[in-house]
Parts: C-alpha cells; sequence; structure tokens
DNA sequence: TCAAAAGTGTTAGATTTACACCCATGA
DNA sequence: TCATGGGTGTAAATCTAACACTTTTGA
C-alpha cells in the first residue's frame, strides 16, 4: 500500500451552509469560531474528514451534529483549495449546502452550540473563504430552486401558497406577481391543496398545501 | 503549527476532462492509466496537489503537462471522495473540465502521453469514478454553454457560423433549426462577422466570424 | 450542370407579464 | 365595521418554433 507515497498529503475538511427560512427571509446558520486559529471569527460550522469516511459521510456526520437532524437535503458547492484560505495550516475544504425548516430546529442545540440565524443580506465577514462558499452555495441554489422541488425543504410540510411564494421571494430576492405564481402551481399537480386551513397568518384562513414526491416521481416537472 | 494534527491527512489529486470538438462531434481526451493500481484502464489524465500549490493550480498544471496549453478555459466540476473510489488507497480527488480547439493540441504531444480523443457517446468504462466525472462535467457544460459564452472555446478564433452551431449540436446532443439559431446570433453584437471567407467547407464560402471580448464585457447578454 | 453548403423572413402558437377586485374573518 | 391576508381571470406583448427556397461555386 505505498502507490502514492511519494505525494504529500493534506487535511480536507467539510463546510456546511444550513440555509434556513423565517420572518420570510432566507438565513444561514453561522457561529464564532471556537477553535484556533480564527477563536471568535464569525465562522461556517465545519469538520475534517476522517480516514474512512466519504466526503458526503463527513458532511452529514457535520451537520447531523449541528442541528441533531438526520436526511437533510444536502448538496456539494465544491472544493476550496488556496493554499493559503487557512490561517493556520494548509486545508482543502469541501462546501455543502443544506435546506432545514428552522421550526425542526431544536433552540436549545443552536444555543449549545453557539451558532444563529443570519439574514444572507446582512452577513458579516466570515472566516477564512466562507463568504465566498455562501455566494457560490447561493447561487447554485437560486438556479436549482426553479426547476427542482427544493423549496419544501425549507417549510414544514403543510405549508401555504403565500409560504411558498416567500421562501421563492426570499431565495431571489425579489418579488414576484401572486396570481401568475399561483397559476404556475395550479399546473403542478404533486403540490396538493389539502382540506386543512391555516389560521395562523390570516383571519380568513389560508389553505395548506403538502408537495406529494409520489406523484412528483411520476412526472417531474417542476417549474417556477 | 499544530493546530489540527489529531485529524488524519489523505491524498487529494484532480482530474482534467478536456473536451473537444472534431468531426462535428464533441470528445474527450483519455487514455489508458499508465501506473498502478488500475494499470492500463481507460482513464481521464490527472495528478496529485502538492503541498504548496492550490488546487486550481494544481488542474492548471496537469492541464498544461498533457496539451502544453496555457490559460484554457477551466472549470471546477466538484470532489470526489468515496472512500474506496481509487482502488490503491483513500484519495480525494477534485474533477475539472477545460474547452480546447483540438487543432491548437499538437498530435505530437497526444500521442506520447498516450491519449486520445473518445466520442462522449461512445465512451468505454473508465478507470474508478471517472464516467460519473464525466457525466457531470457534460451536466454543467450543457447547461453554461446556453448563457455563457464558451462554445468559442471549442472553435479556432475565426469560425464559420455552422461551425459555432455544430458545437451546439454536438454539446447537447440535439439538432437545432438553423434559421432561428442565426436569427439569435445576429441579436448579439459580440459575435462579429469579419470580411475573410472559409473556403474549406464549401464551394461558396462561408462567412468568418470572431468572439469579441472586449463587447462583450460591456453588455454580457449571451442567449442559445 | 449539378451537388453541396450558405444564406435568408414570416407566421402561428405558446408563454409570459401586467394588472384589480371581492371574500372571509377576528378583533 | 374594518383591517388583513386569501383568493381569482383576462388581455396584450413577447418569445419560440416551424417551415422552404435561392445563391454560389468547384468538381
Amino acid at each position: 500500500m505505498n502507490y502514492y507515497s511519494e505525494h504529500s498529503k493534506v487535511w480536507v475538511s467539510v463546510d456546511v451552509i444550513i440555509f434556513g427560512f423565517d420572518e420570510n427571509k432566507l438565513k444561514v446558520l453561522i457561529g464564532r469560531r471556537q477553535m484556533d486559529p480564527g477563536r471568535g471569527e464569525w465562522s461556517l460550522y465545519g469538520g475534517f474528514v476522517g480516514a474512512d469516511e466519504s466526503i458526503d459521510d463527513a458532511a452529514a456526520r457535520t451537520l447531523k451534529s449541528l442541528t441533531g437532524l438526520n436526511h437533510l437535503y444536502m448538496r456539494q458547492v465544491g472544493a476550496f483549495g488556496s493554499v493559503d484560505r487557512d490561517p493556520g495550516e494548509r486545508v482543502i475544504s469541501i462546501a455543502y449546502y443544506s435546506l432545514i425548516n428552522v421550526k425542526d430546529y431544536d433552540e436549545r442545540l443552536r444555543r449549545d452550540h453557539g451558532v444563529e440565524w443570519i439574514e444572507i443580506d446582512n452577513l458579516p465577514k466570515l472566516y477564512s473563504d466562507h463568504n465566498k462558499m455562501i455566494e457560490q452555495a447561493l447561487s447554485i441554489m437560486r438556479q436549482k430552486i426553479k426547476t427542482q422541488p427544493i423549496s419544501f425543504q425549507l417549510l414544514p410540510s403543510l405549508f401555504t401558497l403565500t409560504q411558498l411564494q416567500r421562501v421563492y421571494e426570499a431565495v431571489n430576492g425579489e418579488e414576484v406577481d401572486k396570481r401568475n405564481f399561483r397559476k404556475r402551481i395550479k399546473e403542478m399537480d404533486f403540490i396538493e391543496k389539502t382540506e386543512l386551513i391555516d389560521k395562523k397568518s390570516s383571519k380568513r384562513g389560508a389553505a395548506l398545501y403538502r408537495f406529494n414526491r409520489k406523484i412528483y416521481n411520476e412526472d417531474p416537472n417542476f417549474k417556477l
């Protein structure tokens, strides 16, 4: 087992960009870095890739340890590998983004980890190249939300059309026309109206909808 | 400098997917692997990331060593990190794709490296996860070619509209209407008609065009 | 003279955008 | 009763897709 021994090894880490939707805003979970170098700086949450785990597993483990949640929607953003990106050592990092429903996230756990939801339009300067990671993640996500049913990951399983619209608007940073939006929703049979009414958001009450993945899989035509 | 010493290091490599356009087909440069493990298997060309070079630099160096060409168009595809992806050791690899004009590539150099242009529709089973890398690269490139002026990277600096159309068709794997295609080209002022005529492809001769990056930068609206 | 590729407009259909009012209800 | 968010349709404008013939010239 010495095939590549003339080459040097490096540390590889994962950084997770966790997007959440709250108060009609798209937010990211960041915290103060609790280790050197860079202790105290705003930072994404991350971890090192172990010798016996895949990079996807490392990212899923990192996500789990921060949120307590399994099976989150998660996609790779890319590898970041400037020589000096980490002020301490040479570390190559692979960024992943994840979408979670803020309500699923235990507040206690959040505080224990010392992380906070910060609006994407309001991010501070972050450790290393983490701002760049978030920018790239956002840009990928903006593309994706138009053609893949991922908006639902940011909402409870039952949601109103206005909520869905607000997610879409928050991600893209611009408002859309209510009637045109709903017209498009009506064409997607996998966004099912339920009998349930949400009374929290208005006096009149709004119909609750649900994403039906079975129907989606039969005819995966998503277009917003 | 012992910040991360409790964590393990891994080898990181880069693999380059070099796309070329020839005989109206999109092709990829692959060769027989000349080292163990996997000696003799069809494989992408790759290299290890050095301790003191960025991953982008490693990819550019690898590209240069294979093609002799600098400043090639090159973009990251992503990181591939299954534990067992390499049969010999744990190696995380970062894939990049590049677009080159086949005519710029010295045939001698190609033969010296033992690599060949193979049609993307006709690829053999490749070493490790290299087929997956190519698939992903293609999918990214297909998106990109619709909204970014990258088709030109696969052509000589002077090209006919038919050539440009064939590139587009080869990448997307489907034919498009000649008149509609040309209508869209006419709307992009940065695709300039020159006085020159190409007589190689037809008796009548076809006007040669050129991509003007200055004009493009002033009004970067590319849409095919 | 003819085969082969270059070049050129129009029209129908589909998609997208803009836009304003009534409804139901709890406070 | 009124303020708040929920819910609904139409028409103009734009974009997309389909389609066929003439030109030039070297062999």
